[in-house]
DNA sequence: CTGAAAGCGCTTACAG
DNA sequence: CTGAAAGCGCTTACAG
C-alpha cells in the first residue's frame, strides 16, 4: 500500500532495523559500498530496506559535518522579468543535475538588499553565488560568477557578451538599410551592461562611420521594469531633438516603450523609423511588429555560468586573475526595421 | 580598515574570545537577552564583538538543532516564463521579510521531476512547499499551499482566481459588444487551470446566452511556452470550421499566437475579429494592439500562498480541511476588442 | 543571571 | 569487510 507519508527515519533507525551499524549504511548509501568492499549481499538488503522505508539522508546534518551545501545562491535585479528569468532557466538546468539546489532573491537595486543579501546567503552556507546583471559589492569567501556584471577584480569570473560584435552587428544592419540620422537610448546608469554597451556603440559607430548626434541620445532613468520608461524617453528625444529614422534601444522592453511613443507621435514603424532592440526575450518575436533585435544567448549564459560555478566549487579553484567568458550575439531580423525613408530629412 | 572577508567566526570562538559561554552569547545574538536578564553592559559587549568579527550563526547548525530550515520550495512549470515570475515576485515579497529563503524548482510537466522534486526538496529540510499551476502527486509531510492548483484535498490550500467571474467578465464584454460567434481556445489538459475555466465559460454562456459552437472550441496540445500553440490552433478553426468574430484565448501568450494566425489570414484585430487574453502578463499591455484580457492578480496571489504558508508553518496548523482563498480577477480592456461586425457572418 | 552538557543526524578518520 | 566514536556548530533543557 501506498504508505502514508510520515516522517522519513533516521540513519539510526534504518542501521538499527538492519542490524547494521551506522558507518555500513551511510557507506551503501552513499554508493561506496564497493570502494569499502561491503559485502554485495549486505549492499542489496541496505538499498532494498531505505526504499522500503523511504529513507534519504538529512542533507542539513549532511552539510553540517561535510560543510558542504549542495546549494548556491542566485542574486538578480528583479525575478518578475524576462532576462533574470531566461538566464536562470539556464542555471537551473545545470546546476540540478549535479544535485545542486540554489536560493534566488531580487535586490531591485536596493542598496541594503544589495549588501545584506550575499551575507545572508553566505550564513545559509551556499558555496558560491551567481550575479546576474548585478554589481557585487564585497569580496566573499566562496566562487563568484558574474553575468553581465563586467566587474573585473581577482577571483572573479565574468560571463560577457562580446558588446562590440554586438554593436557592430546592429549598426551595419541599419547603415545597409540607409539610415544615417540614428537614436539612441542607453541603459540606466545602474545597469551594469550601460557603459560597455555603449563604448561599444561608439566605437562601431567610428569604424562604420556612422555619426553620433548628441542630442540624439538619451538615457533611461525610471527604474520601472516595463516598457514605461522606455515610451517616456522616446517622447523626449520626439519633441525637443532633431529628426531620426532609425532607433536603437537598450533593450527589448524599452524597444517596444519606443514603438509605443513613436506610434502616438503618428510615425510608424518601420517605415518612418526603424527600431532595433536587444537581448531577444520571448516577447521580441511576438511583438507587433516583431522586433530586429541583437540576440544574447541567456539561457546559455545561465549555463555556462552554473557548469563554471560547479567546476569552481568542485576544483577549488579560486582564480587570482580576472577571468572572462565571453558569448556571441547574433542579429535577429525581423519587422521592425527597414530601409531608411527615401529623400528623409537628412 | 575593511577587514578581508575570511571565514567567519564560530560561536565557540567568539565566545571564548569574549571569556562567556556558548550559552549566553547565543541567547544576546539571538535576541533573548532580556529574557534571560543578562546584563546589559553584557549584551552590549556581545553585540559589539559579534558585529566586529562579523559573527553570524551558521544557519546549517541551528537547522539541525532547532529542526527547522526558515526555507520553503516553490514548483512550477517553467521558469522562464511570465506566469510563474509574476507570482514568485509576489512570493518573495512575504518570505523574504521573514527571514525565509526558497528554493524553485521547474518541473517543465515531466513526471519524474513532478514526482522527484518534492521528495528532493523534502530531503533539504523545506518547512512547506508552493505549488505553481502544478497538481502535487503526493501526499507530504509538511505544509502546502496551491496557486491555481485545483485540487481539493486535506490539509491542501489552494489560491484561486474567481473563474466564474473571470468568464463572466470576459464574455458579457463581448456579447456587449455584439459578438455571437465566439470561438474558444482551452487550456492544455496538463494545466491546472484548464477544467476549472472551461466549466466556468460554459456556465457564463448559459447565464448570459450565448452559443458555445463545438466546433469553434479548440484545444491547446503542444507544450511549448511561447505563442506557437496558438497559432497553429488558431490555424486549424481558421481552416475546418465556422466563422467566428471573437476569440477568447486560454491565456495572453496564446492570444498573441493567434493574432498572428489571424493575420496570416488576412484579417485585422479587432475590425474583423476581437480576441481577449488571460492573465494580463506584463507584454499585454505593449503587444500591438493591446491586448483586453482579464487579470489575474499574480503577484498578489503569489504574496498570499506565502503569507498562508507561513502562517500554517508558524501555527503548525495542518488544516484537515481543504480550504480555498479566492481572488478576483479584473477585466482590462485595451485595443484587441472592438463591435462586432456589422453585417458579420452569423 | 550564567554555564556545562546533551544532542540534532549525519560522515569519516581510526581501529581491528 | 565492519563498527565504535568523534565531531560539524549550534540551541536549549537542566542546574545552580
Amino acid at each position: 500500500m501506498p504508505q502514508r507519508t510520515l516522517k522519513p527515519p533516521s540513519l539510526r533507525e534504518l542501521s538499527a532495523a538492519l542490524n547494521l551499524s551506522q558507518s555500513t549504511v551511510s557507506r551503501v548509501i552513499n554508493g561506496e559500498g564497493d570502494k569499502f568492499r561491503i559485502a554485495r549481499k549486505t549492499q542489496e538488503r541496505v538499498l532494498q530496506a531505505a526504499a522500503a522505508h523511504g529513507y534519504s539522508a538529512n542533507t542539513v546534518a549532511r552539510s553540517l559535518r561535510q560543510k558542504r551545501s549542495y546549494t548556491v545562491g542566485v542574486i538578480v535585479p528583479e525575478i518578475s522579468e524576462g532576462y533574470s528569468t531566461a538566464v536562470l532557466g539556464g542555471i537551473e538546468d545545470e546546476l540540478l543535475k549535479d544535485g545542486f539546489f540554489y536560493f534566488v532573491v531580487s535586490h531591485r537595486h536596493r542598496s541594503d538588499l544589495l549588501k545584506g543579501y550575499p551575507r545572508m546567503m553566505l550564513a545559509r552556507a551556499v558555496e558560491g553565488i551567481i550575479a546576474v546583471d548585478t554589481a557585487m559589492e564585497d569580496e566573499l569567501p566562496i566562487p563568484i560568477v558574474s553575468v553581465s556584471g563586467h566587474q573585473h577584480r581577482d577571483g572573479l569570473v565574468n560571463i560577457e557578451l562580446d558588446h562590440a560584435q554586438a554593436a557592430h552587428l546592429a549598426l551595419s544592419h541599419l547603415k545597409t538599410l540607409g539610415h544615417k540620422r540614428i537614436a539612441f537610448i542607453k541603459g540606466q546608469v545602474f545597469s551594469s551592461d550601460t557603459n560597455r554597451r555603449w563604448d561599444a556603440i561608439g566605437e562601431a559607430a567610428k569604424e562604420l562611420g556612422i555619426a553620433i548626434h548628441p542630442q540624439l541620445v538619451a538615457q533611461l532613468e525610471s527604474a520601472d521594469a516595463g516598457p514605461g520608461p522606455g515610451t517616456e524617453v522616446t517622447r523626449q528625444l520626439l519633441q525637443s531633438k532633431g529628426p531620426f529614422t532609425a532607433l536603437f534601444a537598450f533593450n527589448d522592453v524599452t524597444a517596444m516603450g519606443a514603438i509605443l511613443a513613436l506610434r502616438e507621435a503618428g510615425l510608424r514603424v518601420p517605415k518612418d523609423v526603424s527600431v532595433v532592440g536587444f537581448d531577444d526575450v520571448l516577447a521580441a518575436s511576438t511583438y507587433n511588429p516583431p522586433l530586429t533585435t541583437v540576440r544574447q544567448p541567456l539561457r546559455n549564459m545561465g549555463r555556462t555560468a552554473a557548469s563554471t560555478l560547479l567546476g569552481m566549487i568542485r576544483d577549488g579553484i579560486s582564480h587570482s586573475q580576472p577571468v572572462t567568458i565571453t558569448v556571441y550575439p547574433n542579429l535577429v531580423v525581423r519587422k521592425s526595421t527597414a530601409p531608411a525613408p527615401t529623400g528623409a530629412m537628412e
